[in-house]
DNA sequence: GGTAACATGTAAGCGGTTACATGATTAG
DNA sequence: CTAATCATGTAACCGCTTACATGTTACC
């Protein structure tokens, strides 16, 4: 489909989903393979972006396709394995679209806070209980994101320094819910005692 | 599919997304028709959840079959008009839903973010600009946020308390944001001018 | 008289999740 | 020897978005 009419190529620039954005700009940091793009996403832009194996692969076959990467057999032992490389027209791609002035539109969706939000037709124990739940939800992001910094700023040695902004925007936001919590406790009614 | 094998059961208790679980909130909330859930639906929790006329319908006649709110018409003039209330199956319904210790999962997806992890791809005068336009975004988001405050201080004053902590976290999140963007733009190398 | 807001839908498609499936290698 | 990790898929489903469609009332 799309055949070339002679000056360019199939549009499948026009088709490509942000999560194919994803993976393509994690091969261009450096992930070889699609286990480790996959593992990569997680280690880093876990919590404003997640991708699962059944995205990754076809994402692959068709960056490739595109001609946006090329992938070579790269077998361990007797285990099959692709190793994939950006090529420039995928290094343009990635840069064409980190620069699309497109709406980014900011669109979270986050049950918890939906739940918070609704807090109040619960009796104010439970309510509390919600408000710890989301309190605790956001400590343990912490600790995880901690964890996570030394990769970023082992990232950032290397020349790339964006991946720990965004993870200090990450941690600055579950601070700032963890603040939030704190602070409205102090307004609530006293939870009778359970 | 999924005939009734007899004792009953359209088991949509179990199937109840969270998307329904909204419109029920927004009901026990006090609205009305299916409209005014999309609208306020827009006027609070925008930043962590969205929906569209086209799924409030359909939950709004899931809910009733379900025996968790009750409809009745309401016409304006000739305009045809549909307007529920909460039964008390209802509300022990979204209360059981707000206790249940589910998950929770933190996903956010937001592509702003994305493409600022990636940004040392782009040359740096062109990384300043992507910073600027995530910096822009929150700056945007952080007026409409304040426009909403009114609504969220008047909903207080009538005993909920919860969507104005909601609102607080959705503001202190985006000045989290716009003040780690103000921060890193002293990090980077100064901008080549344009 | 025209535009914005009110009010409710249908049809199609797709991106993404869930469940399932398979097998090799490494570490304990 | 067993479990965890590495590595890559298929099939089915579904919630949600997009595009489209229709008509009324209120406001300037």
């Amino acid at each position: 489909m799309a055949q070339s009419t002679g000056d360019e190529g199939p549009d499948l620039t026009l088709g490509l989903t942000a999560a194919m954005y994803v993976v393509l700009g994690m091969i261009h940091l450096g992930a070889r393979s699609g286990y480790e793009i996959k593992r990569t996403v997680d280690q880093s832009i876990r919590f404003f972006w997640t991708i699962s194996p059944v995205q990754v692969y076809p994402s692959l076959r068709q960056l490739e396709q595109a001609g946006y990467i090329t992938g070579r057999a790269e077998p361990q032992g007797r285990r099959p394995r692709r190793v994939y490389e950006i090529t420039t027209a995928g290094v343009t791609a990635l840069r064409r679209w980190l620069l699309q002035a497109q709406p980014m539109p900011f669109e979270l969706r986050d049950i918890g806070m939906v739940k918070l939000f609704f807090a109040d037709a619960l009796q104010p124990s439970q309510a509390h209980e919600l408000l710890d739940a989301v309190r605790e939800r956001s400590a343990q992001l912490l600790v995880t994101l901690e964890a996570i910094r030394q990769q970023a700023e082992a990232t950032k040695a290397q020349g790339n320094l964006f991946p720990l902004l965004t993870l200090e925007m990450g941690l600055a936001f579950h601070q700032a819910i963890m603040a939030a919590c704190d602070n409205f406790e102090t307004q609530l009614p006293k939870r009778a005692h359970v």
